[in-house]
DNA sequence: GAGTCTGTTGAGACTCCGTCTCAAATCAAC
DNA sequence: GTTGATTTGAGACGGAGTCTCAACAGACTC
């Protein structure tokens, strides 16, 4: 997290930004936190130790975080964008269960080799993907297999 | 389109649902459009054919059209969700140009069979896959490297 | 075809998430 | 310490989607 800190410094430095106690209280948060977290948790994070941040400036550093290469910023799941570190070397994807709204992740290193043969066959040059594969986990499935009880009427009743 | 007219008044039926006007109207327009759509141009679509039909049903009506297994909703790009009717038999992704915004559609078979091995591996059981893969389209990694006239400060200036 | 029942609709208020504005505060160069 | 540009907080604003409720309209019965 130190490489990251000062990685994070000497972008600020670099686009002739300021380096404010506020953004190094949200930066240091978010590599605390393990995980996807949204804007507003993030605040209440922040505010939750003590620092006076307000929802206008978590928005605009997180865009700064995003933009030094940091933080990856994507839509999972239901609603909203979801921020997290990104952890060097690897990047994960997303299996969302469509029941109960679980999000498991997972590394494929299949999924990067198939990028890069799609991407030269349409003329792109691939930076990152997301790739999400909705479906059922175990506990979902058990209990839509087993008891019987609720009729399987809608394939995704809004997960919790 | 006239065995999927069917498929959806089959659902409508069999789910106790009335089959209106207005949701034929719309399930007319989602299928005579190529490509994805989303809520507001599907509204001023119907809109524009004469019908009288809110943004509420509009938002009623592609819910159940999802619930029918007829149309994939996605976020592509930027905001908002967009809608699209399914292909059958092929489930198609997305390649985003992060700098115009452009999005393409591609095939892939073998997205299908990692789906299916991550699955079990985790032990879900999977219904779809949505990929994204972000980078820069042929043109705009030219424009990128040709001129030399923009500092390439940012990774992504808003897409267009 | 008329009557009735109940699902569906339209209008618009509402919520949520994110952005923008602008005066005040703060950082950094001198 | 002074100065000036950048950053901040508060809250207004905007877009997308949801909710409410009275009015409407399918579908069933007679």
């Amino acid at each position: 997290m130190l490489q990251e800190r000062e990685q994070f410094a000497g972008f600020l430095r670099q686009q002739g930004l300021r380096l404010t106690s506020e953004r190094m209280a949200m930066f240091e948060e978010i590599y605390r936190q393990h995980g996807h977290l949204d804007a507003e948790e993030l605040l209440a994070a922040v505010q939750g130790r003590g620092h006076q941040v307000s929802r206008a400036t978590v928005y605009r550093t997180l865009e700064l975080l995003v933009r030094s290469g940091l933080v990856r910023k994507q839509r999972v799941g239901v609603r909203g964008q979801l921020f997290e570190h990104i952890h060097p070397g690897q990047q994960h994807d997303h299996l969302v269960c469509s029941d109960c709204g679980t999000v498991v992740e997972f590394v494929s290193p299949g999924i990067t080799a198939l990028q890069g043969e799609i991407c030269r066959a349409h003329g792109f040059s691939a930076a990152h993907h997301q790739l999400q594969i909705l479906g059922l986990c175990n506990g979902c499935r058990t209990a839509r297999e087993a008891p019987a009880a609720e009729p399987p009427r809608e394939p995704a009743p809004a997960p919790a």
